[in-house]
DNA sequence: GCGACGAATTGATGTGGATCAAGGCTTTTT
DNA sequence: AAAAAGCCTTGATCCACATCAATTCGTCGC
């Protein structure tokens, strides 16, 4: 029983973006440290503060990463879907979660503690390159929220996030939202009424069409043109 | 004379935190393809959508990281000092410069290419887990400024940047800047003149006294509770 | 020490988006 | 199917901070 889970994990690991193509004796290790958690809709994985257990793997479902404010308020910071990473840039420093953790859909997850993880960095070069790059990927996002966020008005900040999830490159194309409005609102830090503002408003200039959580965006190119 | 200057790069690199520790022979082959280069006070040393060269190390002086604004204006990322490193996370992607970036003052900088510094890593298992450490650092740097910048007011993020700036732990303090205010005040997301104000405020309230580029923090438990 | 230019301050005014409030719509519960 | 609980939308109001404008201060070159 015990090593089927393993078989198991072992298995779910080789297909996360992190581990695909790591030699089967280095995920051996990985694995046999890993411990698989399941979390239901809006469950609380950990808070801000709380000590650091180890890195996180989303195999299925949704986590929502996002900052407290001292009203009780909250700004969203990332959202993971399948196949994201949270909490290892914090593993590496002796500091406590600096977000909240938060299922946003029923959930299944990995988890890799410090001690497992430091230890496999230290015998494989091949998984510090690939745990490199993916924190470069994350320090380049946050470079492109930032932007989004601090330098642009509301507008183009709901514009340049349609643009942002277009799932193929045409010039017309439909994006169905992965999170709720609020959620999403807040990651570009706004209200959700002026969110919901703003879609009205683009809707009202023939821009995009808001059907539930589809929106079709109908000319990419006048969109982008009416925000600048 | 070229020997020369290897010999003084293989020591400069040496000294910096991110190199620290490292083997001589390790070193070598980074020193050998590391470039020394100069930049006068706001000489511009790249601007974002540049193609991407290596690694930046500044050794002496100062770099300002930054996002320009459609209208001209600019949002400062990043302030880089002596020892802080640039340009190494998106020389692990393929994308250009996502910023600007400065000399704020005269300035001795290094930079590994791309090349080296990917060689390198490859072969030394130690400098790998130093650049994680670094990258870390860097994103949990970043979470704390959206933080600041995202979810707390002027005043809040005026008194959040004194009592991170602090050199001691002591209740008063006296923080200089390190920079010019409109720069502190970019990184704040506040206008100069709003930063200007506050200060003003602060000094009115008694908790603070502003004489120029060196601000005295009289009592650092009121300052933080005036701002909540 | 004088002139000049950029940095910083101070005052007056404007506005983008938050907030408050109320109602419609969806989804889940029983 | 009805009820309950969230979500989302729409409208009215407000305020924190930006912007514009005018001095003043500080520093550097000569």
């Amino acid at each position: 029983m015990i090593l089927e889970t393993r078989h198991s994990i072992h298995e779910i690991l080789s297909r996360q973006p992190m581990f695909r193509g790591l030699a089967a004796d280095e995920l051996r290790d990985i694995a046999n440290g890993t411990r698989e958690y399941r979390a239901k809709k809006n469950e609380i994985i950990f808070h801000r503060g709380d000590a650091v257990e180890g890195m996180h793997v989303v195999v299925m479902g949704q986590v929502k990463l996002s900052l407290p404010s001292s009203q009780g308020a909250e700004k969203v910071v990332h959202v993971c879907g399948p196949g994201n990473t949270f909490g290892e840039a914090v593993a590496f420093l002796d500091k406590p979660y600096p977000v909240n953790a938060q299922a946003t859909a029923e959930s299944l997850l990995l988890l890799i503690p410090k001690r497992v993880l430091l230890d496999a960095l230290e015998l494989s070069n091949n998984l510090c390159r690939k745990m490199i790059s993916s924190l470069s990927v994350r320090l380049h996002e946050m470079i492109s929220d930032m932007e989004t966020c601090l330098l642009r008005n509301s507008v183009q900040r709901v514009v340049c996030f349609l643009v942002q999830s277009a799932p193929e490159s045409g010039d017309a194309f439909e994006v169905s939202l992965t999170a709720s409005k609020q959620t999403i609102a807040s990651q570009l830090n706004l209200a959700p009424e002026t969110f919901s503002r703003v879609l009205g408003q683009l809707s009202e200039a023939g821009l995009i069409q808001v059907r539930g959580r589809r929106i079709a965006v109908l000319d990419r190119q006048r969109l982008i043109g009416f925000s600048g």
